[in-house]
DNA sequence: TAGACTTTAAGAATGATTATCTTTTAATAA
DNA sequence: TTATTAAAAGATAATCATTCTTAAAGTCTA
């Protein structure tokens, strides 16, 4: 997908405006993130990688993902029980919808977002700077099944 | 405050209800939880606790709030890091707004909530049961300050 | 009160994440 | 191209919330 060579480009130029090295191992994260489909958790991203970079280490993922977080580049989305999981695509915050049959993770585009964020701001004084907005139910395919 | 005592009462009638016992452990965490100004912690409901039962473990105030969780008597916030806290007074899920300076959190009544969860229905397929809508800011006081 | 079953208490185990410390390497300039 | 050097990688230990395990204590019922 064109989208995703965009997403990496761009987060390489952030490393290299920022005086951050590219290194082989560093490459071969962000090409797993960049599109990140299934939001891969650190674990998998390493998975990944350890398959061309056979002596990677689980603390190099971390190390990286850290860093992107702090310029921004990456999503972390957090769950306290389990791994957290990462959004390289669309590192800004954004709503998610979870089928908690399948885990499938939708990204709605909702009309609604900024009259809500207006009530939120109106009604409690709060100047909003982010949001964690998640839906949990079931997926199209999940309401088919029986059980 | 009045409303605290009445939640008391239905925890422990749901708890009797289900064939739980109600132990003074059990009532001394209930009684934390009732109110749950702060949504406290874990860690938070043993320090209480542990003054009138100083030979309380955690691990007891760990499986009260699972088995609450399972009667739907206890709303859990998840956090990757730091503890969960929870929510005994209300609890179903509802929107937060959390000030990222002073760790305050106030529970906002959104109208547009219903509009919201609507239009993730209709534009997604999915049935939602459940969500976690959170807002991230500065409340007004911390607004007011400098740094 | 005895017996059956729950709950508690204490500490070990788990698992994701972070920290530490040594070795290796990418980027820069001679 | 090579030497230099600060950054990054790799290995492993440490941390910390939570869960598990097991034995002792408590609760309820007959």
């Amino acid at each position: 997908m064109r989208n995703d060579e965009a997403r990496l480009n761009h987060m390489l130029l952030t490393l290299k405006e920022r005086g951050q090295r590219i290194t082989p191992q560093r490459l071969a994260i962000l090409r797993v993130l960049a599109p990140s489909e299934g939001r891969p958790s650190v674990e998998e991203i390493y998975n990944v990688v350890v398959k061309d970079f056979p002596t990677t280490s689980l603390a190099t993922v971390y190390k990286t993902i850290t860093l992107l977080k702090e310029l921004g580049e990456v999503l972390e989305l957090e769950f306290s029980q389990g791994s957290n999981r990462y959004d390289g695509s669309k590192p800004f915050p954004h709503p998610h919808v979870v089928c908690t049959r399948c885990k499938r993770i939708v990204d709605p585009d909702l009309e609604s977002l900024s009259a809500m964020t207006a009530e939120v701001s109106e009604q409690t004084g709060f100047k909003v700077v982010n949001h964690r907005l998640d839906f949990y139910g079931l997926c199209p395919e999940c309401q088919k099944e029986k059980v």
